[in-house]
DNA sequence: GATTTTTCATTTGTCAGACATTTAATTGTC
DNA sequence: GACAATTAAATGTCTGACAAATGAAAAATC
């Protein structure tokens, strides 16, 4: 019989005791771990299997590796960049494997959008008010692509996000939106769909710059309804071809 | 001189081929990859390359493997336990490593946190508002330790959040509320500042329980305000010292 | 003496081959 | 038909080797 519970491989316990050491603070930034060959005898297994517990760090950042002499293993400063991205292969996986509606999905993304309302109406600026207003223009296009249409949307999200000041808050929000891309792209967006849409970047704008927190959530809690209604009709589309 | 971009290891660039095949569809939840002798001869490389690179997909989640006849890597099933474990890991690790003021971080969590509280009123049962009172009892007892008032506190703000009824929000907001613990755990907790806490989650028991959003919102704005006026005390005791 | 080149030790990246272990299917036995 | 032994396929691990990168030290050159 299968044991229901395999045991965890020596490589995998290797790099789990190195990621507490890491996670806890007692490996810093800049760090170097000692060599493969040193690792190995320490842990009292062999190269190649210390190699693999390096592998599994290298995968979520933890570590980069240099080749040479006075090269190795450092524990890797995680960048906003990174942590951005590995946090948008998780959640796109996540929606992607679950069997997740498209309204649930809606409903936490623009639940979780809204959250930057006020800090961005208190702290817009022009710079980021002109990104918005660049691709609205960008999605306006008579001739573009859904995929573009969709690309421009995450990006005006993300400028709303990027406008509220805070570096956290846009890690976490922008890992929300990029990981819907993928749903959104089904959606095929006509030219009555994309207007309505735009009409509603354009009332975002609109909020943000008389600092208008009630108009700015109106106008998103609007949008969300109109996505998921769009969302609910690909699906009966779907469903009756 | 040193490579400035040093080129991709193929064990790297093997784990991102296989990789876009999962993410992209190719490769769907429960099929199973080629054995490793045969990944080997496919991309023309030893088999310790290919397992360097299953092992990095591995640390991700992405695949799991099995041994003996039949086994292999499998395309895992993404859980949200698992997605919320790596979250919290790759969250937990920005927050240590980029010099972020507590306030930064903790406006940004209780701005997330906010995002549910519509929903939550909505949805609540009574199942939810037990387990936030069953937490308050705990977080009452006077011989608490800070580390456990902590994991008390962070379990009550989870179950306001599941609260919601909505399983990706609870995922993102899992996220942010258990990836600010490390930085929450540097506040020594007086009976007083905990009475104060306490008194604030009765609140929003309370304003849940008659589905009084501005009252919850409330409370969380007073509890955010709250916290990073005790972190701010802690810093500056440590910079007296 | 200063500069350039060469050598060298260290370390990661990769390979080949071997053996151990696990597991399900097959076969043999009663 | 039930149970035990065998077998094949696959991952997990080890060993030893070589290639390639890299910085430091040593040697050669001016």
């Amino acid at each position: 019989m299968k044991n229901q519970t395999a045991p965890p491989s020596l490589s995998a316990t290797i790099a789990d005791a190195i990621r507490s050491d890491i996670v806890e603070g007692r490996l810093l930034v800049g760090d170097r771990l000692p060599s493969e060959a040193e690792l190995a005898d320490q842990h009292g297994v062999s190269r190649a299997t210390v190699r693999e517990a390096l592998k599994r760090l290298a995968a979520q950042s933890l570590i980069r590796t240099e080749r040479g002499a006075f090269g190795g293993a450092f524990v890797n400063h995680l960048s906003y960049d990174e942590a951005r991205a590995q946090q948008v292969t998780t959640s796109t996986l996540l929606l992607g494997m679950n069997a997740i509606s498209f309204q649930v999905a809606c409903e936490a993304r623009y639940a979780l959008e809204r959250s930057c309302t006020a800090l961005a109406a208190e702290r817009r600026t022009e710079a980021f008010l002109a990104t918005m207003r660049t691709e609205i223009t960008t999605q306006s296009a008579p001739d573009l692509s859904d995929e573009a249409f969709c690309a421009s949307d995450v990006a005006f999200h993300r400028a709303l996000v990027d406008c509220a000041g805070n570096e956290v808050l846009s890690y976490h929000l922008a890992g929300s939106v990029e990981a819907m891309q993928p749903l959104m792209n089904m959606i095929t967006f006509t030219a009555r769909s994309r207007a309505e849409i735009i009409d509603l970047h354009r009332a975002i704008v609109a909020g943000l710059e008389i600092r208008d927190v009630a108009s700015v959530d109106r106008a998103l809690a609007t949008l969300e309804a109109y996505t998921i209604t769009l969302g609910q009709s690909v699906l009966k589309a779907r469903a009756t071809r």
